[in-house]
DNA sequence: TCTGGGGTCCTAGGACCC
DNA sequence: TCTGGGGTCCTAGGACCC
């Protein structure tokens, strides 16, 4: 059996237990949005992540409490610290949340229900936080349970019950099934988890496409073959950030740089290089675009991923300048792994002149992607070498 | 419902190579 | 000179999750 364990309203919960006056109250934590509600606030409809401005309206009386990362973050490792005591097969999902797999833990540890029941009283001994566990065979089914047993609750789904317990569930309750999904599902008249299951998986793969249609239809039916499995890294390091309306390009220019100081601070953090660099533009209308490019080889230096954030970025100029710019981000993919850690090395001094001229005529001969090519050569191969045509 | 910050996975076309 | 099929990488976008 596998067991989904997920904190509830994790950041309101670790506020109030930090802070006694906190506790019965209802408690957002955010600031211009709303990053967690405790109970008490979602019995007024608050919601995340939903505007401060409107959560208020909703529950004027609420206890408003900027976020306390630190605090968030110690209290996870506090909890994970339980849960790697409970099973050394532990999975983490997100800050807050994990499957954990008990099997073959029966004769030291007991029944799945009863490992669930001490991990519960566990963490909130520990901890000092609510925690809600779902139990059942797979994982899906395991995370589907957990949040049917909110807040702090336990709920078990036995071997053979499991369809009965499914298929009632309104079809958002699937994993990767979002609004967009749920539109076209309901345009269909489905509506529920079982009529997924009886709609047939050649329908399904016509609607949504090969790969999510098949996988709904192994959902509905809790088939669901993935293991819990530990050692798992991340793809990715990134950072973002909103911007109110009208920046000048020299501004958005310099939370770029910030943004790209914080990852890579980050990834020398995690000791992990990376090789492709994506920008991440959402306009005034909040559409969303990106822009990426690859290096030849990985690296964790500031001054090279930001040089390429900010080519990426020049190169969008236009397009900010037509559309309005209200968020920009950062990520670094391609990670490379553990044993292939590059040294940090003193920032890059900038280009000559004369290079910058030789990269103009390459731009002017052979285009913007040969430009690319060859200017990501000379770059990260010869520094000082340009690279020009005959 | 007027929208934060951190991620994951999938799809699809084009370039390029053998 | 023309041709096929298979594979990988890069880029962009979309949907989704917490």
């Amino acid at each position: 059996m596998i067991l989904h364990a997920d904190l509830d309203s994790f950041y309101a919960s670790v506020e109030q237990r930090d802070d006694p006056a906190l506790r019965g109250r209802p408690v957002l934590v955010g600031g211009g949005v709303v990053l967690a509600a405790s109970y008490e606030a979602k019995a007024f409809g608050v919601r995340t992540p939903m505007s401060l401005s409107r959560a208020r309206a909703l529950c004027p009386q609420a206890v408003v409490v900027p976020p306390r990362m630190s605090a968030y973050s110690a209290a996870s490792k506090a909890v994970f610290a339980v849960f790697r005591d409970t099973t050394p097969i532990v999975e983490p999902i997100s800050i807050d949340e994990a499957f954990l797999e008990v099997d073959g833990l029966r004769r030291i540890s007991g029944t799945a229900e009863q490992i669930a029941r001490r991990l519960r009283a566990e963490v909130r001994a520990r901890a000092g936080l609510p925690i809600t566990v779902g139990v059942a065979r797979t994982k899906f089914l395991a995370k589907v349970a957990s949040g049917v047993g909110k807040p702090d609750g336990l709920l078990v789904v036995p071997p053979g019950a499991e369809l009965e317990f499914l298929h009632p569930l309104p079809v958002e309750k699937l994993w990767g099934v979002g609004p967009k999904t749920a539109a076209k599902l309901r345009d269909l008249q489905i509506h529920t988890v079982g009529h997924v299951a009886r709609v047939g998986e050649a329908a399904l793969v016509a609607m949504l496409g090969a790969n999510a249609g098949r996988h709904l239809h192994a959902l509905a039916h809790n088939h669901d073959p993935r293991r819990v499995t530990t050692g798992g890294r991340r793809g990715s390091i990134g950072a973002q950030c909103a911007l109110g309306r009208g920046r000048s390009f020299d501004e958005i220019e310099a939370v770029l740089a910030a943004l790209v100081d914080r990852v890579t601070h980050r990834m020398r953090g995690a000791h992990r290089a990376g090789r492709t660099v994506t920008l991440r533009l959402r306009f005034a209308d909040f559409e969303r675009v990106t822009r990426s490019r690859s290096l030849l080889k990985a690296t964790m230096q500031t001054g090279a991923i930001l040089r390429t954030s900010v080519e990426l970025l020049r190169e969008a100029q236009p397009l900010i300048a037509q559309r309005g710019l209200t968020l920009v981000g950062v990520a670094v993919s391609n990670l490379d792994g553990e044993g292939n850690v590059q040294l940090e090395l003193p920032f890059t001094p900038p280009r000559q002149d004369g290079l910058d001229a030789a990269v103009d005529r390459v731009r002017d001969r052979f285009g913007a992607s040969s430009l690319r090519r060859a200017d990501m050569l000379n770059r990260e191969m010869h520094p000082s070498v340009p690279i020009l045509p005959d």
